[in-house]
RNA sequence: CGAGGUGUGGCGCAGUUGGUAGCGCACCUGGUUUGGGACCAGGGGGUCGUCAGUUCGAGCCUGGCCACCUCGACCA
């Protein structure tokens, strides 16, 4: 592994890409746009979902899980849905290969083996899960079916980068049925909140909630509600999608149910989810030219012991020694390493463990044996201090939390320096030129609006704002009347 | 899909006018080391992406093909 990750200030993307590489999180591998995600990474992403599952579950949702593949005629049968997805689905039409006579020790797909009826490898898994709920749902007591799936989905996506866009992703989808409207709204809202809570509580991520204008609006949904997030570079990820479903996939799948007056209605559906890609936002949240930097509620590792030792004798002493401290934090709960690799010099570890972004790391040699103490080094700040080790794993506790809170109070003050306020659309274009970030403008709220500012500069509406305050103003493209500022701005 | 790039040991790369493959890191053994990516000595490991052509001889020249990466277009 090279010693060295290029710059931030020198190339934003490759920066990004070293992270992903060097600090082990994922690999390119045989089939392009997928990625491997290696076991840092992996693990990574295990945390945040555990965190995730414990949030559905609180709020009463339970897992299961449906089919990979979808039949075509069911993939269709919600049009804008359909149409939305098709061009980058891919689609299983063969169910066996053979040897290919003419091209010795090779095989070929088996054109007698033909499906009657194309699978689309799901993009996303409404079509299945709404013809399977028509099966589950009679009556009104049958609802509502608060569902949630862990899964891998496929998107043949023309351009790729590393967990922010692959072909083949990891996520989860909750797909809920209720019987009323303001059921499904208030769902869709309060998953919205638990994405948002997510964000800011594990990931140290700020986000703002909002709507999705019509052209962003997922396809299928009424309405698409958005937490977006502010990256390093000056541009927007969304980090979390929750969707209003209205009718739509019921009354595609003719999913109904009888009231308590015996009267037959379609049932009201809400999807959200979030995926890898959250690695992605971590990553260009929080990370540094030094690699990785992880929030403590999420990080495989939180402390890890580097040992110094000249000799085995010297190695057993410091394990010894800090073998109180090691049993008192995993008490506690706390992901610990001790690393006694003796391939490694101390040097490299410490300089691995900060490609790595574990948060804190204790350096504890002959010296500190003589002083009772350690040396302390935090990752966020890159600081380091000499500790006594007595009440330590008070100390170390104390200081994960610390460092959880500076990683968010850090990036929101980075982030309220990335939203601007525009009055003009002139100063609207030197703003998304010159700085980037948010811009918080008045837009007239027409589709034709946003698709001319898109197409002359790139930029979308990311959202209009949850706390959106009222205030009459002028659309910066179209001079018409707005009621208030939405965030525009360039997008991963 | 457009532009560019890359394919040579696990990784990163070099390879001159064509003469039968090398460097750094990593790995193995031994020793010295270890407080910010250690050092010395010895050692193992490669059908040079693929197919064809030119040639006595191809990593190198010619042509085709394939794969992956980056940037862009596209993208809920």
């Amino acid at each position: 592994m090279s010693k060295a990750i290029t710059p931030r200030e020198q190339d934003y993307s490759q920066w990004y890409i070293d992270i992903v590489l060097k600090a082990g999180l994922a690999d390119y591998s045989a089939v392009k746009g997928c990625m491997v995600i290696k076991p840092y990474g992996y693990a990574l992403w295990e945390n945040m979902r555990d965190a995730l599952d414990k949030m559905f579950k609180e709020t009463g949702h339970v897992n299961a899980y449906f089919p990979l593949f979808v039949p075509k005629s069911l993939f269709e049968a919600e049009e804008k849905n359909a149409e939305g997805f098709a061009k980058e689905c891919a689609v299983v039409t063969h169910y066996r290969l053979k040897t290919d006579p003419n091209n010795k020790g090779k095989l070929m797909v088996d054109p007698d083996a033909k499906l009657e009826e194309e699978l689309v490898v799901r993009p996303t898994s409404e079509a299945i899960i709404w013809n399977t709920y028509k099966g589950w749902i009679q009556s009104y007591r049958d609802l509502p079916i608060l569902v949630n799936q862990w899964a891998n989905v496929v998107r043949w996506e023309m351009r790729t980068r590393l967990f922010l866009r692959t072909a083949e992703f990891l996520w989860q989808e909750g797909h809920t049925a209720h019987a009323t409207k303001q059921e499904a709204l208030e769902e869709t809202v309060k998953m919205l909140h638990v994405y948002g809570e997510f964000a800011e509580n594990f990931m140290a991520m700020p986000v703002i909630k909002g709507v999705k204008s019509a052209n962003e609006r997922f396809a299928g949904a009424e309405d698409t509600y958005c937490i977006e997030a502010m990256m390093q570079d000056g541009k927007a990820l969304q980090a979390g999608t929750s969707h209003f479903l209205g009718q739509n996939f019921a009354k595609a799948f003719n999913v109904t149910y009888l009231d308590k007056n015996n009267k037959q209605e379609f049932v009201w559906a809400t999807s959200w989810g979030v995926s890898t890609r959250l690695i992605g936002a971590l990553i260009m949240t929080h990370s540094d030219n030094e690699g990785l930097v992880l929030p403590p509620k999420l990080a495989p590792i939180q402390v890890v012991i580097v040992p110094i030792a000249k000799n085995e004798e010297q190695l057993a002493a410091v394990r010894a020694r800090m073998q109180p401290l090691m049993d008192e934090l995993k008490a506690k709960n706390i992901r610990l390493k001790f690393d006694d690799a003796d391939n490694r010099t101390p040097g490299w570890k410490f300089a691995e463990y900060e490609m790595k972004g574990v948060p804190v790391r204790i350096a504890v040699g002959p010296r500190d044996l003589e002083n009772n103490t350690v040396e302390l080094a935090r990752r966020d700040e890159r600081t380091k201090e000499v500790k006594s080790m007595d009440g330590l794993a008070a100390g170390i506790e104390q200081l994960l939390v610390e460092i959880q809170e500076n990683l968010y109070k850090r990036s929101i003050q980075l982030r309220e320096t990335m939203i601007t306020p525009v009055d003009t659309y002139e100063d609207f274009k030197k703003v998304l030129s010159e700085k980037g970030g948010f811009i918080s403008a008045h837009w007239d709220g027409t589709s034709e609006t946003e698709e001319a500012i898109k197409t002359e500069t790139k930029a979308t509406i990311r959202c209009i704002p949850l706390d959106q305050v009222a205030e009459d103003g002028l659309c910066i493209y179209s001079g018409k009347p707005s009621k208030g500022r939405v965030l525009f701005a360039m997008a991963y």
